[in-house]
DNA sequence: TCCAACTTACTTACAAGTCAGTAAGTGTGC
DNA sequence: GCACACTTACTGACTTGTAAGTAAGTTGGA
């Protein structure tokens, strides 16, 4: 019992949490919302671990004391983004067949009223394509997962069974949304994101029903 | 004479370059295409312009002798990408009808080999959504253009008159683009851009064609 | 044609600020 | 009583931008 709990001397108190505290998981939040604000707002690299720190309520060391650098608070977020959008909505994995195309419609629909998240999201996506970027292995495995869950649900839908078509077709979808996003962000009149998102996807299962 | 010469005085010589010496012009150009590998390795936010003189062959200061401060060498460098295009293949805006279109699958080959021009745009368009950022307007003015023209030569090819479709016909094709820029740029062996757009383009002229 | 007056194209040195990260200490809940 | 959740205080590395100086180029006029 003295030996499990040694192997945390010395460590940062962010690489694991042996016994956190009762209100150590909502402040712990607080921050990683903070984090989407700022680095949405400002991207990751003009974000300031201050201004997180302020929004969370506590100083920029306090954010380090739990998550260890600038990069874990980043890393964090992303995995954190990530279950708070299976908590609210049925889970993307588990989402099957056209239910899961529809869901995509939804999701695009909901996050045209919630603009912060969109844009952290197109800035991270953005910034993560660059040198040594924390951000890149998050968004390389995200597109690789995402194509290979969206090729499966239009094989599914449409019957076909032509592998590159299919893995066409789903980087094409993902790729229109993302740069929806973007075209939206900065001109949100010009761009009905969910009626040409619904569209396409309408289009796009039609033809590899043909094909 | 002496009062055309006169209102010159105490200017920076960023702001206009009245009697530029031989190889000014040249010397500009390195720093410009420095700029280029510089912010588009890091971004804008993270690129430093010491990196950028260091590349060019001279000192931050005399970056900022001749454009004033690092947004000005923004501005500059995104304005020279375009002259350049421009100079490079016919002119994006001289192009007509079904040509145009070929022209945009030809310039995402060409692309393919030019990485860097990639990854400077993509950085810099997911940047330019963060508050204030200098190139804002400058993706703003993009996208406008470039969905008018487009919406046109689609009206033009297929004979549509459905403003709103020509519009999320043409809004979706330059999503499409940039948004499988991001994802080549992370896994390149995983996406074919120019087949993807090349058969993206012919199901949407068949398309507007029909409705 | 030559020269003085001036501009251009830089450099070096510095100012002023911002930032992530660290070390050491404090109080509080378990 | 001790680990946890912080704070305060500080460091050092980088930033952009400015000021002042210099060498080379340009131009108008004698």
């Amino acid at each position: 019992m003295e030996t499990a709990r040694d192997d945390t001397r010395g460590r940062p108190a962010a690489e694991r949490v042996q016994r956190p505290q009762a209100r150590t998981t909502e402040r712990r939040e607080a921050v990683l919302k903070a984090a989407m604000n700022v680095f949405g707002a400002r991207g990751y690299n003009k974000g300031a671990l201050v201004e997180v720190a302020e929004q969370a309520g506590m100083t920029h060391a306090g954010v380090l004391h739990h998550f260890g650098s600038k990069e874990g608070l980043l890393v964090a977020m992303l995995k954190y983004r990530d279950g708070e959008e299976v908590a609210g909505v049925p889970a993307r994995a588990q989402t099957e067949g056209p239910a899961f195309l529809q869901h995509l419609v939804d999701t695009v629909e909901e996050n045209t009223h919630r603009r912060g998240v969109v844009q952290a999201y197109s800035v991270l996506s953005g910034e993560s394509v660059t040198d040594g970027h924390p951000a890149h292995d998050y968004f390389q495995g995200r597109f690789h997962g995402l194509r290979a869950k969206i090729a499966g649900v239009l094989a599914e839908v449409s019957g076909s069974t032509d592998e590159q078509e299919l893995a066409d077709a789903a980087s094409a979808l993902i790729a229109m949304m993302d740069g929806l996003q973007v075209q939206w962000l900065l001109e949100p009149d010009a761009i009905d994101m969910p009626r040409i998102l619904g569209r396409t996807i309408d289009e796009l299962v039609e033809r590899l029903r043909k094909g």
